[in-house]
Formats: structure tokens, sequence, C-alpha cells
DNA sequence: GCGGCCCTGATGTGATCACAAGGCGGGCAT
DNA sequence: ATGCCCGCCTTGTGATCACATCAGGGCCGC
């Protein structure tokens, strides 16, 4: 695709993909609030390009869910239900064990040791309470194992749904001053040293489940 | 949003969400084989409008991944590895299950019935050799009950992934020449008036597997 | 003081144009 | 006859414009 093509050539991406990618960061990152409204005219202006390209990236990313319209036309990040959060948990929290026990067979020594790398980076973000920082480490400790499933179309759809909870995202772990990794990320990588299957697609379930327990407001059947 | 709009007031719908319905729908029935080449001029003048709106909801479809785009550009319904059927047929089968859980509890008589009428127009279908038709009312089948579970966001997810499917699943059904409607359903509906869960999450899963086996070059770790 | 109404400016939508890239066919050389 | 090359013409991209719609603020009347 576009990328690859990219990489062979220097030659600059379509404006509309440069534009769609930029956004699609923030989103994932939780740099925008939930809620907040964005404007045509502003994204092109803020790149020096037409309406054209902004509404091409705007309209890919409200077809993922990242973006929102409301009945008029306007766009804004969306401010999510606890229902919608609830589902969208639930999602990860089927789909990330199967990505991880499908990686299991492949995750070699080198892997397992950048994961505990990232997961330093991890604590360190936590420490200095960098929210972005914090989420962006996160979700690469995840995509790094689930990139070894060799699983693109199930990846591309997790990835979705981690892009939908992302301005929700920042307002959880800025709400739970959170000093370290998330304890079950040791889990994950102990039960991947131990080729340990099932205790491997727990960890994972349960890494997910923890961090969007905090956004759910009874604790009573949210690991149903 | 702007069916609700609709509903109240016989305004007509946004030219480029016309669009994409109909390409949607046609999508995901199958009625575009794969690899079926599209040109924005093309879908455009089909429906006597500009290039504008036809780029939207193309765009909007490339990033449901109902369509692709090659590296220049052009647009086609996508022609699916082996493995990304696998893989996709593997999300069917951890979504589906749990939206038929969630439906479980709210599915009272009413709806019951009315899942075996559907089942009866499936057999229908297949009777006749009806490839479109078949997949139609057997999607009908699958999203009658799922909009039960009150889970808009997974459905949502679920019917991207049956729109990926879609130009496959013709291929799918006109090679297995089917006569009567997929077994599973009679479980499914069994499960249902029992209010078996277990049994009901095994027959929805079969079914899942079962209609997609036939893609699958060796039988052999299918349903892991 | 306050609530409702109207107007204006901002915003999304669709059409049209200019342009660059590339696919495909015809034509030429061997 | 066949293979390659070149050029045309289709195709996607981005810019710009006209227009309908609507949100929000100011103004008037109570």
């Amino acid at each position: 695709m576009a990328t690859a093509a990219r990489a062979l050539a220097p030659s600059p991406p379509a404006v509309h993909e440069r534009l769609y990618r930029a956004l699609r960061t923030r989103i994932m990152l939780g740099e925008l609030p939930p809620g907040r409204a964005l404007t045509l005219r502003g994204i092109a202006a803020e790149e020096r390009v037409s309406m054209t390209p902004a509404r091409e990236a705007v309209r890919r990313l409200v077809a993922e869910g990242a973006l929102t319209l409301s009945a008029s036309g306007r766009v804004s990040t969306p401010a999510l239900s606890v229902e919608r959060i609830e589902e969208l948990a639930a999602l990860r929290a089927l789909i990330e064990p199967e990505l991880a026990s499908r990686a299991l067979p492949r995750a070699h020594f080198a892997l397992i040791d950048r994961l505990a790398a990232i997961n330093t980076a991890i604590g360190e973000a936590a420490q200095n309470h960098d929210a972005v920082g914090y989420i962006r480490t996160n979700l690469e400790f995840h995509r790094t194992l689930y990139l070894r499933a060799q699983a693109p179309a199930m990846l591309a759809m997790l990835e979705t749904i981690w892009l939908q909870l992302g301005p929700t995202m920042r307002a959880v772990y800025q709400r739970m001053r959170r000093n370290e990794a998330p304890r079950h990320h040791r889990m994950i990588l102990a039960a991947l040293r131990a080729g340990d299957e099932p205790a491997l697609r727990l960890a994972v379930r349960t890494d997910v489940t923890q961090g969007l327990r905090h956004l759910l407001p009874a604790p009573a059947d949210a690991g149903r």
C-alpha cells in the first residue's frame, strides 16, 4: 500500500494521507479531549492545504469511529457513553487474548526482551505523569506483541477500537494517578517466557479489563 | 444521526450517504465479484452526480475494508487471501457468540418466531439458487438476533467484517450448491427457546465456521 | 432582568476545473 | 508473427467556488 510505496521512493505521500495519519495519531494518543469540535477549514488551514483532503481524512476517520458527525455534519471527537465504553472494552477483551495466543508460538527471546524494554518505558512515562507518553508506550507494548500474530486484519480491527477509545483514554489515565506500568504486563511477560497459553490469555484479558474498569460506574459485573 | 433526521422530515439524505448505502449493500450482498474495478467517474455518472460525493462514499468504504485502493489509487473490490479470510472468520467466531449470548436474556417468543420465519425464507432462497437472496436473508437472520443484544458498537464492527467478506461470500454460496437453510440455525433456535447459553454460543460459532469452511483449503485446524 | 427571536457569520456539501500519474492499446522494429 | 515502446486517454487528486444550513450572539419586547 501507500506505506510500502513511500518506503521505496521518497515521493511525498498524498496530502489526505498525511492529514489522516496526523489526526489519527493525535486521536489515538488522547491528545484531543472527548467532544472536541473540529472544522474542515481549520484542519485544512493548519497544514496550508484546501478543504478537499481535509474532508477525505475526516471522512475516513468518521468511518473508523474515531470522529463523529453531528446531525448537521459538524465534526467532533466522540464523547462515549458508558455503555459504548463497556462494549469496546469487551471487544478488546475478546480480540486481544486471541492475538496474544496466536503470537505466542512465534514469540522468541528477542521479542520478549523488547517487550520488557517497552514496559520499562511505560513505567518511566507513568512516573513523569506523561499521559500521552503512557498511552503511546502502552499501545506499543500491545502492538509489538500482536504484530507477531501475523494477523493483519485482526490487528487493524483492534486498532480501530483503540482509536475509538483514544479521547477517553486520556481521561482515564489522568484520573488514576498511576506511578508504574500495569502490573499485569509482568504476568504477560512471564506467560510468554513459560509458553503458557492459558495464563497468557488470562493475563492479557485482565490487563485490558483492569485498564478500563476505572471508567465503568458500578464494579458489579464488569468482568462478565 | 442522518437516519433519524430523515425519519422525521422526508428531506433527501445527503448524496454521498445515498451512494454509500447503495454501494455498501451491493458489496455486502456479494453482487460485485472479488477484484471488480470501479471508477469514481463511473459511480458518479451512474447516479448523475459529480465525483465529489462518489469520492466520499468510496473513501468511507475503503476505510471499512469494503473496497481496496491499488498503489496508484485505483478502486476495486478486495480479492481476499486465504489467510485474511481465516482471520475474518475467526473474528466472526469471536464476536457473534458474544452478541448471541447478550441477546439471549432479551429473546422473547416474538423474536424467535421472527427468526424462524426468516430461516424459512433462507431455505426458499437456497432452493431457488438465489445467491444474493440467500446471503441477504442469512445476514438478516443473524442481524435480527444480534440487534437484541443492544450492543451497537459490537454490531457495527461485525457488519464491517461481513462487508469485507461480501464479495467472497458470493463465490462461496455459488460453489456449495446448497438446497436448505444452514442446519445450525435450527440449533440456534432450539438453544434460544431453551435459554441454554453455552449451547447457543456453540451453535452460533459452529454456524459461522461451517459457513466459511468451504473457502479454507485444508480442513486441518480450521476450528482451532 | 430575562427570555425569545432574528440575523449574521461560520460550516459542510456538491460541482467544476486543472493537473499529474499510469494503464492500455496501437504501431513499429526485428 | 511477436515483442517492445511510446503516446493517448482514462483516472485519481487537490483547489476553488457557489450555496444551503445552522449555531450562536445580539437585540428587542415583555
